[in-house]
DNA sequence: GCTCTCGGTGATATCGATAACATATCGAAG
DNA sequence: CTTCGATATGTTATCGATATCACCGAGAGC
């Protein structure tokens, strides 16, 4: 023990436990007890040790600990992407959840593709992670597998994943989409138009899609108004770019439903842009209910999907069965709501 | 040797280094080497650990090489919030740059507070980050000593502070806000008024405030039109908001400049909505250049900062460092540009 | 008084990898 | 034929903490 202390006569780098448990005259298992939550240790000790943590400038040093320990203290998570904010909201769920227990979140992008997620998956394992949060239900074999011999809690969120791996906390997107058909029928819209990316790698979008024929079928409106323009996550831009072309194609439309509520805001700014009167010339409307849509003029209609709840209780699920030692649990699918707020688009 | 794999015969859980030395045959040590880059070992003998790899599922185990290699391979970071779109491209930004690397990035929100920053720092610490990038330069002072202690590299960003700890990756937010007005009192523009947040923990937003304070003194125009609304970050919904309150207070402002678009896109909103014409009534201008300035109608004039680029950078001014081992650099300022965007809305 | 329990503490053996050094093999150089 | 150097591989000793078990003293219960 003293080996260390000798050696590196306060000369340098990093201090040890070993360097505290000296300076306070106490055991370096004392010490670890003295940092942890739960340790039992006397007032007195307890006093000296955080004095020598203090001049030390002693800060514990986890990768150690987890080795030990045989806990990282590490969540992963991986979403599409963090410049969407319905994602970054999830994200945000996640981390807030996480904080209050002391896990620290591994936050990876996967760019909307399950190559890329396979790639990080394989990274995150490295970390040993106790658990893993997912965005949506598409992932490679590979992926799945890795997963399954990782043998730690997996969340699959944003969706109802056909043959999920183990929890789920999430919504149909179908049903959503569905839903915001039904409601603008409703309202006498007949010619119903929809936007969205060209390549399925969003399954998400795909579902909205599926959704969204699905309901029109349903109610016998005219069927094929379907635009699809740019790889998915489509921009704002793309959005202005789609409703030209929507238009062109099919100038009679009557209400334009987009994939999400940035290219409901393109495509609504690019009708204004034209002069058109929103929603008595067309009528336009998003999903996801981002801020914009809720501020701009006229305000958009939307869905609204409880992003930063999906990934609150993602993140609690995973603490369940972190924390809940042991007792093995089943599956479970959490649904998280979702409701249209209509605005003056519609 | 055989220890670990008798006493656990592929019974159960996560299979180790060891597992895969004795089923291919070799060493540890052969193993560990197989699986880096450049480690030297024959191509018959790397094929036989990678099928025992294969067919035990085995992922390597970083937390655990971390130790012994004394490298964690983490980068830790730090932004006020990843719901504002600028800083979620800086994260980006990051991430991309550390992909390569093999680096694993460690991100944080601050919330805009300093205090949070300190807890968070502390947190990261103890996973032995190798650097790690701060958004701003204000820090509590224990944040500077646990800094100091750790003894890693430490980069600032999006700001030019006064006493830079370490590196710096940013712009000076003062001079861009100036620039913006005086581009403004180009164009005829003189009664300028200022919205944003109240408190000064933005130190950003605050250094912007002084700016334009700054340029409106030299130009000789009218001063004090500054409204304060809302604890930082100010929402889309609290520009709209201030503009109201500003044009209460001061009717005849011509241009208002708001922190960031955000604001600057709730208080154009707001205007519509009241029926004013942008720019003949009152002319907006923001700042950050967010996709939202850029695509909505009318377009907002703003200050294009190159938010991707100062993750980019900061995370390769880390990467330098580490990678360059020992060969102590020095200290470094990287100013990173930005322009005035001029849109419709002014 | 005597066992029993329990809070407080220390000694020792890992956790799973890698650094550093040692060893073996083989062909080229002298 | 010996020596040297390069390549391929193995052995041993950690890295910095924690799990586990052992130990000790003190008050409780009988």
């Amino acid at each position: 023990m003293a080996k260390a202390a000798s050696s590196k006569p306060s000369e340098s780098y990093a201090p040890t436990m070993v360097d505290v448990a000296l300076r306070a005259g106490v055991s370096t298992m004392t010490v670890s007890r003295a940092l942890k939550e739960g340790g039992r240790v006397s007032k007195a000790t307890r006093e000296k040790i955080m004095v020598a943590v203090n001049d030390l400038g002693y800060v514990l040093d986890q990768s150690a600990g987890s080795l030990s320990s045989r806990k990282t203290g590490f969540v992963a998570a991986m979403v599409p992407s963090l410049n969407n904010s319905n994602f970054a909201d999830t994200a945000r769920g996640i981390t807030d959840e996480l904080e209050s227990t002391g896990l620290q979140l591994l936050l990876g992008y996967t760019d909307y593709t399950v190559e890329k997620e396979e790639k990080l998956i394989e990274a995150m394992l490295r970390r040993r992670p106790e658990g893993i949060i997912l965005t949506g239900g598409a992932h490679t074999d590979r992926a799945r597998r890795l997963l399954k011999s990782a043998g730690i809690p997996v969340v699959e969120t944003w969706e109802l994943p056909v043959k999920p791996i183990d929890q789920v906390v999430g919504f149909s997107n179908e049903e959503a989409m569905g839903l915001l058909v039904k409601t603008l029928a409703r309202k006498g819209y007949r010619k119903f138009g929809y936007i969205g990316g060209t390549t399925s790698r969003d399954t998400r979008g795909s579902q909205r899609r599926e959704g969204f024929v699905r309901a029109i079928e349903e109610l016998g409106l005219p069927t094929g108004r379907l635009v699809s323009f740019g790889v998915p996550p489509i921009s704002i831009e793309q959005g202005g770019q789609a409703v030209v072309s929507m238009l062109e194609r099919w100038p009679d439309t009557q209400a334009v439903l987009c994939v999400s509520d940035l290219s409901a805001f393109g495509a609504l700014m690019e009708c204004k842009r034209r002069g058109m009167r929103i929603p008595q010339d067309i009528a336009i409307a998003g999903f996801g209910d981002y801020e914009v849509a809720a501020f701009c003029h006229p305000g958009i209609t939307t869905v609204n999907v409880d992003c930063y709840g999906i990934g609150q209780q993602a993140a609690r699920r995973l603490i369940q069965v972190i924390r809940g030692d042991e007792k093995r649990h089943g599956q479970e699918i959490v649904l998280t709501g979702y409701r249209v707020v209509e605005r003056e688009s519609t």
